[in-house]
DNA sequence: CTCTAATTAGAGTGGATACTCTAATTAGAG
DNA sequence: CTCTAATTAGAGTATCCACTCTAATTAGAG
């Protein structure tokens, strides 16, 4: 349906919604959250929050959307400005996702999961995902032709770069079992150890643009 | 509960209810898998599931039992022994793993999701995990004393350990994704970038015992 | 102020679900 | 064979949930 708020207070109620599932889904996992309990934590009717989404899944795709966009922000800017990224501007940033995750934990728990049993979300997801590969691969590229990195072939770029992807994706949430707190520092202290040995030392400057 | 089957057709009844339920979450996920499908692709009734199981939770902490032990076994034997694993035949066992996390593909999507709403299943995971670290940290530390890898600070052996851990759990799942098929070559492939850099060439042998 | 469309409340419905209970059946000891 | 305990079937219950419908209320244009 995807209804667009005319007044303010109105988008005050979408929001209600949407941050009310939020909270309750990191706190009981979206299985166990009801659009009941939503609509009861939002302050609002069960016929309210129907008339605002069709059903629990699109307020999870609503939810993923807000975090995929903020994500995206990260990376969005001129084409070139992304590709003079530095291998420790990467690890930041990749790093800084995981706050991100942090505020979207249900995402990091169960997105394999929701993907599995919902092709809508699979197929929004699979498009950022090849963004963010394609991107992230230009940049490795980038950085083997200016001696950043050690050269690898192609396929031990693509390899590198998903194994970084799939620890940024997952240390949070898996360190979150060990007991012991997590912070952002663990994360970037994870992708260095996978990163750094590939770096080289800087012979000049990278030649810019 | 956990009661016991004393005859072998009870005990047929009992496995058949684990192996419905395996096929079950597989497919469509543990969310959406009724004790009722179960008993029904079991060719049971729904008492007699309740007979064995006291409900779905338990169905599901001894799927991962059996997964868990399984995979215990690939690190059994004499500590000596396991003592001696190279490299290599660590990311081999460490690939060998995925066969096991492919047969119990809902734990790679949804574990992480389980273990936050069954504090019972958190605590038998938490377990499994320390003893696995425990091990790989160990073994890490001794090819650091071998000279088989290069001298590592405590922190980042433990952190190398954590990378390799974090993409031989996840690799699979999220490979999945990328609707390309996976294989475990793949997997040995992500962790070998991860690992490889950190091997010293073979001086001469590594000093057994 | 008035009229229309947007918004909201809240009761209600159909269906499913987890789990229980009783009674029937079977297996195996002696 | 007989007796007991294990096993199984299947109907039944109380609860809950997703979602709908109608009617009330509000907001804003003119």
């Amino acid at each position: 349906m995807l209804r667009t708020p005319t007044t303010s207070s109105a988008r005050r109620t979408r929001d209600r919604i949407l941050d009310a599932a939020l909270e309750l889904f990191n706190e009981r996992g979206t299985a166990a959250v009801t659009t009941n309990h939503v609509a009861a934590r939002a302050g609002i009717s069960p016929g309210n929050l129907y008339y605002w989404f069709s059903d629990k899944d699109e307020i999870i795709r609503e939810l993923y959307a807000g975090f995929a966009g903020a994500y995206e922000e990260m990376w969005s800017g001129d084409e070139a400005d992304v590709m003079d990224v530095t291998p420790a501007e990467l690890l930041r940033r990749l790093a800084a996702g995981a706050a991100l995750s942090h505020r979207y934990a249900f995402l990091s728990r169960e997105l394999l999961g929701l993907l599995h049993s919902d092709p809508v979300l699979a197929a929004e997801y699979a498009a950022v995902r090849e963004r963010r590969t394609a991107t992230f691969d230009a940049l490795a590229r980038r950085w083997r032709s200016a001696g950043v990195i050690r050269p690898l072939d192609d396929q031990g770029i693509a390899d590198l770069i998903q194994a970084l992807w799939v620890i940024a994706e997952t240390w949070l949430a898996l360190g979150e079992l060990s007991g012991t707190s997590v912070e952002s520092a663990d994360g970037e202290r994870l992708l260095r150890v996978v990163l750094e040995p590939y770096l080289l030392p800087a012979r000049s400057e990278v030649t810019s643009r």
